[in-house]
DNA sequence: CTGTTAGCGCTTTCAG
DNA sequence: CTGAAAGCGCTAACAG
């Protein structure tokens, strides 16, 4: 079964014949301590067939630094995350950190990141844009406990943490003032659960109804539908809206996953885009370049890369928690195409 | 600027007046241990004024637990994967206990990544199956060193560890014996990188290799190509392929996502699957189910579900680790669908 | 019912 | 150049 024990410092000191202090010096290969190189070979040997590793959480408790930082999204799947944690996978390794992944999709969940945030788990984090789970005034308490962050959000003010900001309004905006002015009147609404049960969560949906406004156009509820969340429910919203006796004449789809089964839902439906139905949609995804006709989108100036917010994190890692933080901002852009 | 210093269960005790260990005993909620209301109350005022939060390395070292698991996966934004981490999620939040993800995509991660694991860094480990720069040996010498364990591999013995598997050779096999029944004499295999690169290492393109003996198909090296890992590639590889003066009569694509692309790709080119284009995909993706024609794969048989991973993970790290592991098989199926 | 105290395994002064 | 010893913050015997 299970062999006893972990090995320790001590367990090597004994066999190597040395103090736990040399054994110490020797595995972090401290160069300010001259150690002959008998000596530590003959550590290093002790501690190879030892399988020996030194435990984690005392030396976090020791040095006072966990030497990984944590990762918080609101769920995986999502394309601009998978770029997310590359960026900061690749600053974290130049810096010899660790990447801990905590996903946050409940509130319940949410509680216990901030808990283990707090707790220490990590030297610092980065909250990722779609936490709808925890608002400015926790993540000021957790870095007035001290903890470097950088958060990505549109609203909450920088208050002892980074922000980087991506606001969205004026490419929505741009997007619907150009499909008014190119002559569409029904325009549908695509979104996630979240913005659609409560509107003024979402930048993309306030754009929508404030264009409707703007353009005179009548407001129409059932316009208004579920399916950004995930393709095949995009996929079956999209046909759903073209089956009916009055469908609309353009569809903005909160993801750009759901505007490429936007455009596909209207080809299996014999609708031709943009002629009988213009498509955007939100965010940047590659794939938006090889739908026919290519997908007009929402979304960020160029090219996702948060290599930028990696370097912000390990700024304030090493600078420490701030009074008031740095903020950032890189606006959305409307990028018309072909379908609309 | 930052705060001194993160409050202890030293300056919680001295606020409320009592001693560490009725902290202690009131933070952890201890029921054997009657601590009168009154008392409760002033430690845990004293508690939140202060913001006060254990700090977890000094737990786990004291406690010999983390309470974390440790999920590692190779990538993220692989559609079963959310699946697999929504699972685990549920089950570790049952039993009170924290998930770290970390995403091993190189060897560098690799090796940082067994050794967090070895410095203990969870108390128990899920490896996902796409992992291949982990072998067998690595995993049971972190088991040998005491780390529960379960590895969701086709190919490891479960030394030291539970294993799941998933055959995929013989629904592989049927998959490519009914395409050359309906006659298809020049089937393409879209593959991810790393299995193109060393096809040893990949059931699929094993399959493929031995159908073609088995049919007397004449192998053509130039119809095996890269592209199974990510849509875009798969399209454009799609879309070469059909663009040759002697295009295939069948894809098979090493994930489904290549193989909705696939289908694209033959539509946009105005090639009718079946008729002209078999297309089968490997894995299991709910818009399978949308394209047109529905796409026929080889996956699991049923829906993916990992609880019963989840299960065993937990199940393991009450019982400790065995000698010999559990072993589980789920085989994959062909489900033929319109697209072949 | 509550406090004192001995570690968990590690790093690092400080002496030798 | 090496070792003894203190202590990071917490929990749990054990004593009062």
């Amino acid at each position: 079964m299970t062999r006893s024990r972990q090995p320790t410092s001590r367990d090597v000191a004994a066999l190597a014949g040395v103090s736990v202090a040399t054994v110490s010096y020797v595995m972090n290969g401290r160069t300010d301590r001259r150690i002959p190189a008998e000596t530590r070979d003959r550590v290093l040997e002790a501690a190879g067939r030892l399988a020996y590793a030194p435990n984690r959480s005392a030396r976090s408790l020791r040095n006072r630094r966990t030497e990984q930082v944590c990762l918080v999204v609101g769920s995986i799947g999502v394309p601009a995350y998978d770029q997310l944690a590359q960026d900061i996978h690749d600053r974290a390794d130049d810096a010899g950190y660790g990447v801990l992944t905590i996903v946050v999709n409940s509130p319940a969940r949410a509680a216990k990141a901030v808990e283990l945030l707090q707790q220490r788990i990590a030297d610092g984090a980065v909250i990722a844009p779609d936490i709808r789970f925890l608002d400015g005034a926790e993540l000021t308490g957790l870095a007035r406990g001290g903890l470097p962050m950088v958060v990505m959000s549109n609203t909450a003010p920088p208050d002892g943490f980074d922000v980087v900001r991506a606001p969205q309004t004026p490419a929505c905006d741009a997007a619907f003032d150009h499909l008014f002015a190119t002559g569409r009147r029904r325009v549908a609404f695509v979104g996630h659960r979240y913005e659609v049960d409560d509107p003024s969560t979402s930048e993309r949906l306030t754009a929508y109804l404030a264009a409707l406004g703007r353009h005179d156009a009548e407001p129409d509820p059932s316009l208004v539908v579920t399916g950004a969340d995930d393709r095949v429910a995009a996929y079956h919203a999209v046909t759903a809206l073209l089956d009916r006796p009055d469908p609309p004449d353009a569809v903005f789809a909160a993801s750009a996953r759901a505007g490429v089964s936007a455009i596909w839902a209207a080809r299996d439906a014999g609708a031709d885009v943009p002629g009988e139905l213009a498509v955007v949609g939100a965010g940047n995804l590659p794939e938006s370049l090889i739908t026919r006709p290519a997908l007009s989108t929402v979304g960020p100036a160029t090219e996702d890369d948060f290599t930028e917010v990696a370097r912000l994190l390990f700024d304030r890692i090493d600078a420490g928690v701030p009074e008031r933080g740095r903020e950032l901002s890189d606006p959305w852009a409307f990028h018309p195409r072909g379908s609309s």
